[in-house]
DNA sequence: AATATGGTCATTTTT
DNA sequence: TGACCATATT
């Protein structure tokens, strides 16, 4: 008979109906392709979805889960999925509960670092840790490891607070912790010593401010299970089958989590499991304990991009090894692209060696062929790419179906100038994000401050944020005097009146203090709550940051200021409560610490908004599991891509080049890749040459609108057989030296796109109010003369609708363009 | 303690 | 180029 366990209800148990009906769940399996039903059925301890680009994983995992549940093997409470941004975690659940309704509830999706949080915040006593700890970003990572350099004087010996940041990284992806790195130290060797003394007193900070790290997150859930078993068997228990996407990109922290987590919970274990009143009858075999739970693996060794963070692609490899009885299924079929960006994957792919063959493909067809483009520079090739933006939209590709990729987060600059000037609706996902603007991170510190007063770093934050008066020096007597009298720094601030300072100083800090007390007393649930255990009777996060905001005076010394910026700080604050209110809104109950791990955990693709009317900029790595109808792929440039930095490190190029894969598989029907024969480096011009990737391709799936051998063939510079033939010659591309630039820029005519495509500049005009009517006539320094037919939009957003006389039809921003009303 | 100024610096990808 | 830091000035 079989028994079926929800560990969440308290009920505890029940006898299933029956043995599982044939048949049950088969509609989740109708429309699949053998190997994806295959996925979807497969029953025993492990399986490795081998999942090709566009393979539909999503769609077998989804369908897996749901039939795992459909035909009663598990209780969705035994379901822990982990996806690699939020973003996919709720899609995953949305097509889960598209496919089961209701009874998809209770089922963890979610990422390796929110699923560890939340262990580690049930958990945190266990680890002496504060359960309201506070998450470190590499920003706070880095004033840290700053501080410390600084104080130990160790940048005399080539420390830099990212190289030590990054060294820490690696360490604990191999969970290697201070004493272990301590024992295995060459002693001989200051470099070494005086490492592991910049590790030892960060370790130590961070302990002392009750903060983890990224990497924490992942290692110290891992030390949880391994030095308390019992807590372990706790989750070994209830998670009967685990779910892993991207397991390419799975570092050795998160192998051994998942190595963790699937262990089989031993017969004395479980016996004091069952002393302690936890339900385990039905779940034990013949010996008494309770077997690993059954582990899904989804991943593709080619789209392994993320080896700079410790992503092992041998877990992949050995996961038959590692996972005794594994089966694997292949899924080859695609169902997303054209055969003829396919075939292109296809060719770039192969051009890696150490790999297994596995040949993408699809019943749809060759579609379009794959559009390239060489601008002259970057503010040309991002116009081809605006122009070629607003054809597709005419054709009637919505703006949300396109997106435009890049290797670097700067090369957003030009794309966005030449965006804005178009008036194209673009967003730029990832890059500087909002949580990083200086004004965000201090109220953010001040409710860092609240949540957990052990964090020296948030109170050291805003000790001084706003202005009042407290320099270095007050910072240093009050650390002092916590020190001597074994205070943390917030009591030691309650005792400003012991510093002997001056009136005022000691005013202030007091001030702040009190301030932060009666953030904190708004945050104690009521009787009602503390004794049901929820936050019952606590104010609501936006009640207490507006309090913050208010009474320290933040947002009033941006609304008082006299620089012009501060004006939008304010709003940016303004819109960070508005968030807030959103959030309490969206999570009755919820708790501050809620919202703060929220906040510390959001991806890049968190950000992007399906429903949008937008166009999607963003990097590469973003793009990952992501799809589009048209794919710009930009900056295809040697140094670029593959990049400067990769060519040293070992593996780096072949990296790149599954990073250039990643990007061409995104896109579903229409695929551009372009590049710039120049590109501004850091205010200097730079020659650049078309990228090795670009030859693997094979002619005939390109149509190139201008190719390198083309764009290098204007200005007459490059010897005549570089461009005799187009086609075998397109490789002559890229300027031989700055000279021919220079030239190059003279010999053209002046009325060419390219030339004032050179003269965008990086200040914004402002016509102030210029209005603009149908009809109107004006003069654009670039287009020359033309008639306004339409004006639409509001207030700073207006755009001007104008037919150019020998430009054509443009759409500008009437508030910045250059433009002249005649 | 707060601001102004000039000089130096590095520039990959991110949960 | 622009972010960041150290120094000089008020």
């Amino acid at each position: 008979m079989t028994l079926i366990l929800d560990p969440d209800d308290p009920a505890g148990w029940r006898e299933a109906d029956a043995p599982v009906r044939d048949g049950a769940g088969s509609r989740l399996t109708d429309g699949l392709n053998p190997q994806q039903k295959a996925a979807v059925e497969y029953r025993g301890p492990a399986l490795l979805i081998v999942a090709g680009a566009g393979s539909g994983k999503t769609r077998v995992l989804t369908h897996r889960i749901a039939h795992l549940i459909e035909t009663r093997e598990a209780w969705p409470s035994q379901i822990l999925a982990i996806t690699f941004t939020n973003k996919a975690a709720a899609e995953m659940r949305e097509r889960v509960q598209a496919l089961l309704g209701d009874s998809a509830q209770g089922m963890w999706i979610s990422t390796f670092h929110s699923a560890c949080v939340r262990i580690l915040r049930r958990e945190a006593e266990s680890l002496g840790l504060s359960s309201t700890f506070t998450i470190y970003d590499s920003a706070d990572q880095r004033t840290i490891l700053k501080r410390i350099i600084k104080e130990l004087n160790a940048d005399t010996m080539g420390f830099t607070p990212a190289g030590a940041q990054s060294k820490i990284s690696k360490l604990k992806n191999e969970l290697a912790d201070v004493e272990t790195y301590a024992r295995n130290v060459n002693t001989n060797d200051p470099q070494e010593l005086t490492f592991l003394e910049i590790f030892r007193q960060y370790t130590r900070r961070l302990r002392e401010a009750s903060a983890l790290d990224f990497d924490d997150l992942i290692a110290e859930t891992v030390y949880l299970f391994r030095a308390f078993p019992k807590v372990a068997a706790l989750y070994q228990r209830r998670f009967r089958h685990i779910l892993v996407d991207e397991y390419q990109d799975t570092n050795h922290a998160q192998y051994s989590l998942i190595h963790e987590l699937t262990r089989p919970v031993e017969p004395e274990i479980v016996a004091e499991l069952d002393q302690h009143g936890v339900l385990v009858r039905g779940l034990t075999d013949r010996n008494g304990r309770i077997p690993g739970a059954s582990l899904t693996v989804v991943g593709d060794s080619d789209q392994s991009i993320y080896a700079f963070r410790g992503a092992d692609i041998r877990n992949i490899a050995e996961f038959e090894r590692d996972f005794p009885g594994a089966e694997v299924v292949l899924l080859e079929q695609n169902y997303r692209s054209t055969q003829n960006i396919l075939s292109a994957a296809n060719a770039v792919i192969s051009n890696n060696f150490d790999r297994k063959d596995k040949k993408l493909w699809t019943a749809d067809g060759d579609g379009d062929k794959i559009v390239g483009y060489t601008g002259y520079t970057a503010h040309d090739e991002a116009q081809f790419i605006a122009d070629e933006i607003e054809a597709l939209h005419r054709d009637g590709v919505a703006y949300r179906d396109i997106a435009v990729f890049y290797r670097t987060n700067a090369q957003t600059r030009a794309l966005e100038e030449i965006f804005v000037r178009s008036a194209l609706p673009y967003r730029v996902v990832g890059g500087t994000k909002f949580y990083e603007r200086a004004e965000i991170k201090d109220a953010m510190a001040y409710l860092i401050a609240v949540a957990n007063p052990l964090d020296e770093l948030a109170l050291r934050r805003i000790l001084n944020t706003p202005k009042r008066g407290i320099g270095p020096a007050t910072e240093t007597a009050i650390a002092n005097y916590a020190e001597q009298n074994e205070l943390s720094f917030r009591q030691a601030m309650r005792h400003a009146g012991s510093l002997g300072l001056g009136p005022k100083v000691t005013g202030a800090i007091t001030a702040l203090a009190d301030v932060l007390d009666e953030a904190a007393a708004m945050l104690v649930p009521s009787q009602a709550g503390i004794d049901a255990g929820t936050n019952e009777g606590a104010a609501k996060v936006s009640d207490v940051l507006v309090h913050l905001v208010q009474r320290s005076g933040l947002i009033d010394a941006l609304r008082n200021s006299r620089d012009p910026q501060d004006e939008t700080r304010a709003e940016n604050v303004d819109e960070l409560v508005a968030q807030t209110r959103d959030f309490d809104r969206e999570n009755p109950g919820a708790t501050l610490v809620d919202f703060l791990t929220q906040v510390s955990l959001v991806a890049a693709a968190d950000e992007i908004d399906d429903e949008s009317g937008t166009v999607s900029l963003m990097t590469l790595h973003t793009a990952k599991g992501l799809e589009y109808h048209a794919v710009f792929l930009t900056g295809i440039e040697e140094g670029l891509l593959p990049h400067q930095m990769s060519a040293s490190e070992p593996g780096g190029p072949a990296e790149e080049r599954r990073l250039f894969y990643v990007g061409i598989t995104r896109a579903r029907k229409r695929l551009y890749l372009s590049l710039a024969m120049s590109r501004a480096q850091f205010g200097e011009v730079a020659v650049a040459m078309p990228s090795r990737y670009l030859q693997e391709i094979p002619d005939e799936l390109i149509d190139w609108k201008q190719s390198p051998g083309m764009a290098t063939s204007r200005g007459g510079t490059q010897p005549r057989a570089l461009n005799a033939r187009r086609g075998s010659e397109r490789w002559g591309g890229g300027f031989e030296s700055r000279r021919d630039l220079d030239r190059f820029s003279v010999t053209r005519a002046p009325t060419t796109k390219t030339e004032w495509a050179n003269k965008v500049t990086g200040t914004v005009r402002d016509n102030g109010d210029l209005t603009l009517e149908a009809g109107d006539r004006i003069r654009h320094t670039d287009f020359g003369e033309g008639r306004v037919t339409q004006v639409t939009g509001e207030g700073t957003k207006r755009i001007a609708h104008v037919a150019f006389d020998t430009a054509g039809q443009k759409k500008l921003l009437i508030k910045i363009a250059p433009i002249e009303k005649l």
